[in-house]
DNA sequence: TACACTAACATACCACAGTCGGTTACCTTG
DNA sequence: CAAGGTAACCGACTGTGGTATGTTAGTGTA
C-alpha cells in the first residue's frame, strides 16, 4: 500500500465527494430519502452523473456512509458510558440500550432505507451483520468478560449470545421501520431485554 | 356487498389472473426473482402489462401473495400438529419451530423479496406485521393460554410477549435472508428459543 | 334488442437508477 | 519539460417498474 500523497487533485476530488454527501444528505433530510433523484442531486450542485457515480457506486451508499458512522459511536462514546457500571450484565443491559437509543436518533427514515438497501437484490455482501463491525466486536467482548464473570449462561459461546442479541433487537429495529408501525423503540426494547436478562443468566 | 355471481367473463378474468401468478412464480423460481421483468412475463404469455397490472398493483404484490399463503398453514396444519403436547409452552415452542421450518422451506430468495418489497417506500402499510395475521393470532393464543396455565410470566402482556417472540425471531430471518449470510435458520432458531423458554416462564 | 356501463386488455409514455464511451486536465516519470 | 497515464468529470443512453389514456367487448337493464 502506497502513502496516500495528498495532491491538489487529491484535495479537490476529497472535496467534491464531501459536497456530494453533504448535498445529498441535506436533501434526504429536507424531502426524504425516496423522493431526492441523483438528478437532483447533481443540479443542485451543477455537477454530472457521471461524478457522482464516481465517488458512490448507488445512492444506497450515501445511506449506508452515514449509518456506518455509528459504529464509532458504539466503540468509543457508548463504551465509556457504561464504564461505571459494576457488573457485567449491567453493562451489557446497559449497553444495548444505548445501541437503541442512538438508532432512535438517527431516524426511522434514514434507518428503512438501511434496511431496504442491505437487503436489496443488487448486493453481494452485507455491512450490517458484518462481524467486524465494532457493534459486534464490542456486544461479544462485553458477553464474554459476563461469562467470565459467572453472570451469564456457558452454554451458549459469546458468539451466539451476542448474535441472539442483535438478531433480537434488529427484528424490533426492522418492525419499528415498516410503514404504519407506531410504537416507542426503547421501550418495546426494554421488555425484550427484561427477558434477556433473566432467560440469559447463568443457572444457580 | 353483493353476491358475485360468476359470468363467463369474471371466470375468465379468474382464469388470466392466475395464468399470470403462475407463470410469474414458475419464472421466478427459474431465474430469480429480481431477474424477471413485468414485460418477461407478459411477453412469455402474450398478453400486455395494462393487463398485468389490471390484476396486481405491483410485482411485489406477487410475492406477498405466495408469502400470505403461509399463514393459512399457521392456523391449520401447524396447530393440528402442535395439539398432542401437554404442556402449553411446550406447544409454543414447537409452535415456532414449525413457522421457522416453514419458513426455511419457503426459501430464502423468496423471504429476501418480502423483506425487501415490505419496508419498501411506495408502501403506506405492510403486511408483514398485521395483527390480523394467523402467526400473531395463534401466537397469541398459546401465549395467552400458557400464562393462565401459570406457565409462562405474567407481567407482560400475552401481546408483548407474542410481540417480542415473532419480532426476535424475524430479525433473525431478516439476517438469514441477507446477501451472504449462511447459517441454518432452524439451528439459530433453537438458540433463541432456549432462551426464551427461561427469561419467560414464570418466576417461582 | 338497443344502449349504457364497466371490466379486461392494449399501448405509448414517464421517472429514475445506473451504465458507458468519451474528453479534459492534472500528475508522474523519464 | 515532454509524453503518457489516469483520475475527474460529462451527458447521452438503457433497462425497467409503473402510469395515463385509450379501445373493445361482455353484461345488466329498459
Amino acid at each position: 500500500m502506497p502513502k496516500p500523497k495528498m495532491t491538489m487533485r487529491k484535495a479537490h476530488a476529497l472535496s467534491t465527494r464531501r459536497k456530494i454527501y453533504d448535498t445529498a444528505v441535506s436533501l434526504f433530510t429536507k424531502k426524504g430519502y425516496s423522493k431526492v433523484t441523483i438528478d437532483d442531486i447533481c443540479n443542485k450542485m451543477g455537477l454530472s452523473k457521471g461524478a457522482f457515480y464516481n465517488y458512490f457506486k448507488s445512492k444506497d451508499q450515501i445511506i449506508m456512509e452515514g449509518f456506518m458512522a455509528s459504529d464509532e459511536y458504539y466503540r468509543t462514546d457508548a463504551l465509556k458510558e457504561i464504564a461505571g457500571l459494576k457488573s457485567s450484565v449491567d453493562q451489557l443491559v446497559a449497553y444495548n440500550r444505548l445501541v437503541l437509543k442512538k438508532i432512535t436518533r438517527t431516524g426511522r427514515p434514514l434507518m428503512q432505507a438501511v434496511f431496504h438497501s442491505e437487503i436489496g437484490f443488487r448486493k453481494k455482501t452485507s455491512y450490517i451483520n458484518s462481524e467486524k463491525r465494532s457493534l459486534y466486536k464490542v456486544g461479544e467482548a462485553l458477553v464474554a468478560e459476563a461469562q467470565k464473570a459467572g453472570e451469564l449462561r456457558t452454554d451458549l459461546s459469546s458468539k451466539q449470545i451476542t448474535n441472539l442479541i442483535v438478531r433480537s433487537l434488529r427484528g424490533l429495529v426492522y418492525d419499528w421501520c415498516l410503514p404504519g408501525s407506531k410504537f416507542d423503540l426503547e421501550e418495546a426494547g426494554e421488555d425484550i431485554l427484561k427477558v434477556f436478562i433473566v432467560g440469559l443468566s447463568a443457572p444457580r
